[in-house]
DNA sequence: TCCTCATATCAATTTATATTGATATATAGA
DNA sequence: TCTATATATCAATATAAATTGATATGAGGA
């Protein structure tokens, strides 16, 4: 029982250090606050951002990866939007900090 | 009414783009996860992740400048804790990032 | 089929960040 | 005051990540 407990906060751990790195730019954040309006195509991440389009193409991989955001083709368009689970996972590891780090401190020495 | 709020998510924004770089590194998360645990001195910490004295002090500033642990010295030891504060502003980040994306989607073009 | 448009990818470069090893600071105890 | 110890800081270097500009891919329409 401890040990699976104990390997779920490990994973816990290796999702957050992978969301948590792709969260770590300040034009992948604006990508993910602009989705955080709701779904959006690349072109209008452009426009709205206003940044060259390999740029926004090559933060959205990032973004991709680490599984914050799907996409999904319509004809010439791509649409990019939040993934919500991952979102939730964030929460839930901060939620597991937070729970463990009430206790009693040691003394040093 | 509205600018108040809006203000409110701007800071909101620059707060968790200062939380989240920090801890986009796994050393760094690693502190952080030793210190769920409990405060620590520096000397434990060393101890325990088994890495070079002036890494260690490194990464602890960066966390300390982002707001992410505090210190206090007691002594010759330092003493660092998580600052459960800066834990819950990136929870209501992430909480304000859900409740807004579930918003229809808009076709494109 | 040919052209245009939306998006992705890539190599070269630039920029940012982390590591290393050495030294500085400051506290406690002898 | 001298010494040992805990921690911080710094300059040089190494490593990683982002940007740029160009090209590739692939879908739709003429």
């Amino acid at each position: 029982m401890a040990t699976a407990i104990k390997s779920e906060v490990v994973l816990e751990n290796a999702m957050a250090r992978k969301l948590l790195k792709a969260l770590s730019d300040p034009l992948r954040l604006q990508i993910i606050e602009s989705l955080s309006g709701g779904e959006r195509c690349v072109c209008d991440l452009i426009n709205e951002i206003g940044l060259a389009q390999s740029k926004i193409s090559f933060h959205l991989k990032v973004l991709k990866d680490a599984g914050l955001i799907t996409d999904r083709q319509t004809g010439r368009w791509v649409y990019y939007q939040l993934n919500i689970d991952s979102l939730n996972s964030l929460q839930n590891w901060i939620e597991l900090l937070k729970e463990s780090s009430q206790q009693p401190s040691q003394a040093c020495k």
